[in-house]
DNA sequence: ATCTTGCTGTACCTCGGGTGCAGTTATGCC
DNA sequence: GGCATAACTGCACCCGAGGTACAGCAAGAT
């Protein structure tokens, strides 16, 4: 019958959490119907419901999509910056860097954080994903401060600092960044805010 | 027949705005039900209509008072931070240090920002409405511009810096650190990043 | 006495999230 | 070739939430 791409089996559930990821983080969760996605992938309801028992099933599985996608973004980034400089700092200062570029070639005009957008409507998911939520946040405290533990044994800072807060920083400016970058049309807000904490961190460990 | 608050006409419209405030805040604006604002006041679902013509005019009139709001806050605590202080620089640091203060002494466990809350659901909402969140945050980008203006009169920094950036930093952190305080379920969070926020734009500007 | 404000009550419509289940078709395996 | 399985379609139906459209009522203000 000369169907082009009929019984597409593989890919069909995948497709749906790319929509889905698109769909959410552009309006929410709770506005994101699943009819409309449906209509995206071309399947029917009854085609969703195969791959997702409810619409929590559907939060969850982007969930973890978007936790393994931010490992992989920032594993990537961070050690092209510590092989471009053996010195833990200034390896890391390269990898803010190489994080602000990176951030401004973003094709996207508002990009959003998946995280973020679950946050404020935590109450609609089971518990479980608010705690793979709070994992994601997790996952940046202690990268960043390994690495700050990692350089003050070198660069001891001159003044006391709260190394823990200051880990937790870049998550906080990154996701304050995409809401002022979203609520005021302005991509480039986030890469300087990116250069902003680059100066901070300098600042503090630079003898 | 002993009505002990019949016709409280005169603040049933507030009572709304309370409760829809904090439904919002806890679980987003798409997953507050008109149902449970009218039974938490005690009203008819023809009451609410009565008084909001559609949950749009509700999200209006939630933008409109949390606009004053914090406006009203900002305004409290850095005028106090300046009687304390005649310098630009350390009556502003006075304020920050204020600010932390009054956040880490927050009655709620998890507080949230309702322009953040908005942000990743404005899909929802007419144009005027984001035009109102985005005004919120350009408060916060003006005042703390035309602060930092002030004080490079006096206090030169020694490395150029991105002024504006700096400004929008205050309002990134505290949204970013809400989202983080409320996904570990951490109030110490926020306050800790006002701290730090603190001692960066000391040590810009301080000699 | 009547007007206005601030509601209540009833009835009804639509959309979105589901549920349940029977049927269909391509593919892979024996 | 036969058969199981994966990946759906189609249909029928339920519920809750956002509205719409009015008619009515009760307490104060004038």
């Amino acid at each position: 019958m000369l169907e082009t791409a009929d019984r597409r089996r593989t890919d069909t559930r995948e497709r749906l959490l790319e929509a889905a990821e698109r769909a959410v983080v552009a309006k929410g969760f709770a506005a994101t119907s699943i009819d409309e996605l449906i209509v995206d992938v071309g399947i029917t309801k009854s085609g969703f419901f195969y791959h997702f028992k409810d619409k929590n099933a559907l939060a969850r599985a982007l969930m973890l999509r978007y936790l393994a996608q931010d490992r992989d973004v920032l594993d990537g980034i961070f050690t092209r910056g510590d092989e471009l400089h053996d010195d833990p700092l200034h390896g890391f200062l390269v990898g803010l860097k190489l994080f602000a570029e990176a951030l401004a070639d973003l094709p996207e005009h508002h990009p959003g954080c998946l995280a973020a957008s679950f946050c404020y409507q935590d109450q609609l998911f089971d518990q479980d994903i608010r705690d793979m939520n709070a994992e994601s946040i997790l996952v940046w405290r202690r990268r960043f401060r390994a690495r700050f533990d990692l350089i003050a044994e070198i660069y001891p800072p001159k003044e006391k600092i709260d190394l823990e807060a200051l880990a937790d920083m870049a998550a906080s400016l990154v996701e304050g960044a995409l809401i002022l970058g979203r609520a005021l049309k302005d991509a480039t807000i986030l890469p300087r805010q990116v250069l902003l904490y680059r100066d901070f961190v300098r600042a503090i460990f630079q003898p």
